[in-house]
DNA sequence: GTCTATACTAGGATAGAC
DNA sequence: GTCTATCCTAGTATAGAC
């Protein structure tokens, strides 16, 4: 196996420790073994075991190349559709983190840990869509399509709140313990509703 | 110190770590050490450390007494106020948390590392509650005051999404990063206003 | 590129004195 | 009830051979 191809194999193996166990319940013992080389390869890849966790951002920016949530949906934002801004943005989150739960779950454990890393994450890539979703959602506030007396910034906890917690509760233990079992498009059609007759001008 | 006050003591230290660093993140040196005493005095108390985790649920549900959600807001309930349920139900949640963000953490942490201690929690407490409230909102549908197509634990799902996203956000860093700093009532009224309005009836 | 061997610290847990 | 000393394993990291 080729240098590149050896570090990005302990990599992944790494990430899917890391995000069983958090950086601190993840050793670089258990990794080398799961990789199934000795520990000394681990060290020759990764200078230490901090450098291999925040390898793992690095990796997650290169692989989801400029795509993020704000341009996938910049369409539909223009549109102005809300059921499919909402939508939208509700489906491929959740699509996304089924394909990929490891690294919702890194980030969980980083941000109890309270270790830099989801610091990081959130600062680069959490906070511009909440903010982009805010300033969504006050234009069209001022165009009357959304109430003018609730909080930008609330409706966007309520919906990202939806969003997480049944991403995290799917990779937790929806398989085992059928609470809700729905299917991805099933549960964004259901919050991008809930949430947008919930936020809608009043009824006469 | 008498025995008993120690335990407890011992007991809340090591609360705090476990909620900061998880499981297999916290050590026994580490809780001797913040609780004043040597490892010896910790494992005196507590065979193991596998026993001080779990110590943590008995601690928990002794100090709730048998008060639970479902009986602080069975008056409300029995009375179909159902913004005044949702509100309580709501701002009860965020207040608890915000008094005693330790223990969510640590149950994120379990859940996270997959041990069974979130697991048995959730099995006594959470699913009782997610029943309850299927129930109440399958009733409401009966009574033509929530839409009846609406699968009623989706609502529950987006409900407690909420709720478990502002907490969490609000323990591990709304002091710190201003993204969203609105109190519980604000909060609670917000989202049990976004809920209701969004399975209420259609308006004519 | 890969390993074995090793250094050294930290982790869980116990023995036995006071 | 509390400590020091200790056991043994596991954890991070490195040296040096192949």
């Amino acid at each position: 196996m080729t240098g590149d191809e050896r570090r990005s194999q302990i990599l992944h193996v790494a990430i899917k420790l890391f995000s069983q166990y958090g950086f601190r319940g993840t050793t670089t013992k258990e990794i080398a073994r799961a990789a199934g080389v000795s520990e000394a390869m681990v060290f020759r890849h990764f200078a230490t075991k901090e450098e291999l966790y925040h390898a793992i951002l690095d990796h997650k920016a290169c692989e989801g190349g400029g795509s993020n949530p704000c341009d996938e949906i910049a369409g539909l934002i223009a549109s102005k559709d809300d059921y499919q801004v909402f939508y939208n943005l509700m489906l491929n989150a959740l699509n996304h983190h089924e394909a990929d739960p490891e690294f919702m779950r890194v980030l969980f454990h980083s941000a109890l840990e309270g270790h830099e890393l989801s610091e990081i994450f959130i600062e680069r890539n959490i906070v511009p869509v909440y903010e982009l979703m805010s300033a969504y959602i006050a234009e069209r506030q001022k165009d009357g399509a959304i109430r003018a007396d609730v909080n930008p910034r609330v409706v966007v906890r309520a919906f990202v709140g939806m969003m997480i917690h049944h991403a995290l509760n799917n990779s937790l233990w929806d398989r085992k313990r059928r609470l809700l079992d729905i299917s991805n498009e099933e549960a964004a059609r259901a919050f991008a509703d809930i949430l947008l007759r919930g936020v809608g001008p009043a009824a006469e």
